[in-house]
DNA sequence: GTTCCTGCAAAAGCTTTGCAGAAGA
DNA sequence: TCTTCTGCAAAGCTTTTGCAGGAAC
């Protein structure tokens, strides 16, 4: 098992953040689920194991995570923020249907652009949005 | 002039809008400043020529804009969005310390990735973060 | 005269904060 | 024991909505 309790443990003593039953359990999740929940569907989710979970519990914990750099925050959308447990560069895209966002590998070593010479670049991100496949199958069925 | 109000005002009957003063005067804004305003910024800038402008003719107002596809909505951060009169593909870079945002030129034909082949795509964005060269100017002096 | 737009106030939706009690070191 | 975390309720922000009066056609 990859991302088992004990690691995960570890990885939170790492971080300087104590490893509570909460906080393995949301980073246990994310790390075993290749999804890209909001913080509302992260406590549905959790709730079923932690019926107690608040949440103020889990946008601390995630907040948290996101800080420590065992997250990556997705922002496509104004009004909800995404997150995922894959730090690994990609790109990412949003079905305007379903609501569903996918991966996809990215070339991301672009070349500095000369209006940015002279500027320090923390992070890269792109976004698509469009229908997905699925989606695309459906509409024909009608 | 290029973006007189005469040329703004067809634009906007051609999109199926009335073209009030409000309206009028907030597209000349946008057209004629290559700035990314927030709706509050936009409220600021607007309330100088027009003291009764509400809020919710700014909001209502740019939202219709996007939706007849005459200004872009940037999302960058959940907690803002961002509008702009230019609707030219490019990137956007957002500095971390003065909340500036710049654009870029960046190659936007990106050969569709293997895992969204059969997937629509209708809208791309590319943004980066990080500190801008007059914020790391700044650093150095103090 | 109709239809659409503006502006006020209220509501909505996501996220953050304050604080008392609980859990972890 | 001391520090940190959890969970509840309340507050904070941006954005949307309902509605009456006003502007545009």
């Amino acid at each position: 098992m990859k991302n088992s309790a004990e690691r995960l443990t570890e990885e939170l003593n790492k971080k300087g953040l104590r490893p509570s039953h909460q906080r393995i359990k949301i980073l246990e999740y994310l790390a075993n689920h290749p999804c890209h929940p909001t913080a509302e569907q992260v406590l549905f989710e959790m709730k079923k194991e932690l019926p107690t979970l608040s949440k103020s519990t889990v946008y601390k914990t995630l907040n948290a995570f996101v800080e420590a750099e065992m997250l990556r925050e997705i922002t496509i959308e104004n009004n909800e923020v995404r997150y995922e447990y894959n730090l690994a560069d990609h790109g990412h895209f949003k079905c305007e249907k379903c609501g569903e966002v996918y991966d996809f590998e990215i070339d991301f070593d672009i070349s500095q652009p000369e209006e940015l010479s002279g500027f320090k670049i923390n992070d890269k991100n792109i976004y698509f949005k469009g229908v997905c496949k699925s989606c695309l199958k459906k509409k024909q069925n009608i």
